[in-house]
RNA sequence: GGCGGCGUAGCCGAGUGGCUCAGGCAAGGGCCUGCAAAGCCCCGUACGCGGGUUCGAUUCCCGCCGCCGCCUCCA
């Protein structure tokens, strides 16, 4: 049984979903109008391992996130710019999924965009209205009245009073809204910025709006899972919350969050200016090692990302696809298929245990071990046997090995140099096979002499 | 001020009232190897501080210290 940590009851939860083998889930996603840092990595990557393992244990998963192509930080970077809001937000939607693409995040099966919802959203908004829980202020828009709804904060655990209470310190207070706590559906139009018509003039949706009427529309009531970054908690699913269920609907089932990426102690985010670009490491280490770095961690903990920590998980990596050549070399063919279903056992526990990456990736290393070790002894079977369960258990955190098979650029000539090489040990002449290693060391070719013979990969 | 999280060996990081054990990276020793690479084996007696409960606490309780996050920009 799949345990996970939901934030609304702070507790461990068993995961019953709406409909046996069948799960619906729903991830904030970024508001494009910058490129993308190590946050949106970690985040992206964490919900890809739960949705990924929800469909490597047999689930059928439905899996939706959305883009916010319509913001103030968009509007004010297309001004700055002198671009349209479309067109920075589509800039910027495509870097992000090319990074994440490098990454191996599955695209959404559904990828909703704010302008593209804006009629489900007037229509809640209008609900809403009709429940008087929201009023309108001529020329400035529809505001949710949080006193209203006794139940917001039962995400984020804080009352309405502990709101008012805190209020006015970070809050610009608006004399117009009955509270300061309340906040914009509908914004009214200012002069020159993207608007649609309304019943409540001319304008656009407020911040949170949007996630409460796509989820629902998509996925329809009391979808399953609902994620994003816990910086988010409050207020932003928060106020989906009071959107959906303010006006009669069943939201969320289960609420995850993913903790933040640190720097140096401290939260990276762009008001620091701390920010690393997630191209940027991902040139320099590689894909595998961002998200191998991130299973090692829990996915609720913060997690301080710098080069030491992406070498050293590009380390392990690297650890396990000598695995991989060592078997190709061994003429081992293992496929997930042949996994020993045992040994999948103790994986499945620690996923099902809140998706405990950094216990189940202790378990693959296990194996990993045993397997070198199986080869070592010439035990084939044994080691086929174990490197399946390893590529059978990576297949649910979306990490593939590579075993050097793939590597066709310059083969020949690589091959034609191992081979004099092999010749050059063969009669003993130490010193032209040690040459013969160095020119392939110059070409950013690494050898490993193994008992079926000489395999090389890439430096 | 309110709410929450964390402090574990050189670094990262799981976990548990007592049992040999997380795991990764790095360092050291050994085996293997012509050398190298890869691999395997061995090695580390760590749990912020002070009390308490207990036969026994890193684990439970209380207090303290330190760090971090949220309290309407934020993934």
């Amino acid at each position: 049984m799949l345990r996970i940590h939901d934030t609304a009851a702070r507790a461990l939860r068993d995961f019953e979903p709406r409909i046996p083998g069948q799960v619906s889930m729903y991830v904030c996603g970024p508001t494009p109008y910058d490129v993308p840092h190590l946050g949106h990595g970690r985040t992206a990557v964490v919900f890809d391992v739960v949705r990924r393992y929800l469909a490597w244990r047999g689930d059928r998963v439905t899996f939706v996130s959305n883009v916010t192509d319509i913001e103030d930080r968009i509007i004010a970077r297309a001004a700055e710019r002198g671009t349209t809001e479309s067109d920075l937000a589509r800039h910027y939607e495509d870097v992000y999924w090319e990074q994440l693409d490098r990454l191996g995040v599955l695209r959404p099966d559904e990828m909703p965009h704010a302008t593209e919802f804006v009629p489900q959203m007037q229509t809640l908004i209008a609900e809403l209205i009709a429940a008087g829980r929201a009023y309108v202020i001529e020329g400035s828009g529809v505001y949710f009245q949080v006193e209203t709804l006794p139940e917001y904060g039962r995400l984020s655990h804080r009352t309405f009073a502990q709101l008012v209470e805190s209020a006015g310190a970070r809050i610009e207070v608006d004399d117009e809204k009955r509270s300061p706590v309340d906040f914009a559906l509908w914004k009214a139009a200012k002069p020159g910025e993207p608007s649609w018509e309304s019943p409540w003039g001319p304008g656009r949706p407020g911040w949170h709006i949007e996630c409460s009427a796509m989820s629902l529309d998509i996925l329809g009531e009391e979808f399953d899972l609902h994620g994003g970054g816990d910086d988010l908690v409050f207020p932003h699913p928060e106020n989906e919350i009071a959107q959906a269920e303010g006006a009669g609907h069943h939201f969320a089932r289960y609420w995850l969050h993913s903790g933040m990426v640190m720097v140096s102690g401290e939260k990276m985010s762009k008001s620091l200016g701390n920010f690393t670009f997630l191209a940027d490491a991902i040139d320099a280490h590689g894909p595998r090692a961002f998200r191998w770095l991130v299973v090692q961690h829990h996915y609720r903990n913060q997690l301080e990302i710098n080069d030491d920590a992406l070498r050293a998980a590009a380390a392990a990596i690297d650890g396990f696809d000598a695995l991989a050549r060592r078997a190709r070399a061994a003429g081992i063919t293992a496929t997930p298929a042949g996994a020993l279903s045992a040994e999948v056992g103790r994986f499945v526990a620690a996923m099902d245990d809140d998706f405990d990456t950094p216990n189940a990736v202790a378990v693959i290393a296990g194996w990993r071990r045993d397997a070198n070790s199986a080869l070592d002894a010439g035990r084939l079977d044994e080691a086929a046997a174990l490197l399946a369960t390893v590529l059978h258990a990576l297949d649910a955190l979306g990490i593939a090995l590579d075993d050097g098979a793939g590597t066709a650029d310059g083969r020949d000539e690589i091959d034609a140099l191992v081979q004099r090489r092999t010749d050059a040990r063969a009669a003993q002449d130490w010193a032209a096979a040690d040459r013969v290693r160095d020119e392939l060391s110059a070409l950013g070719v690494v050898l490993e002499d193994t008992p079926t013979g000489t395999i090389w990969h890439r430096a």
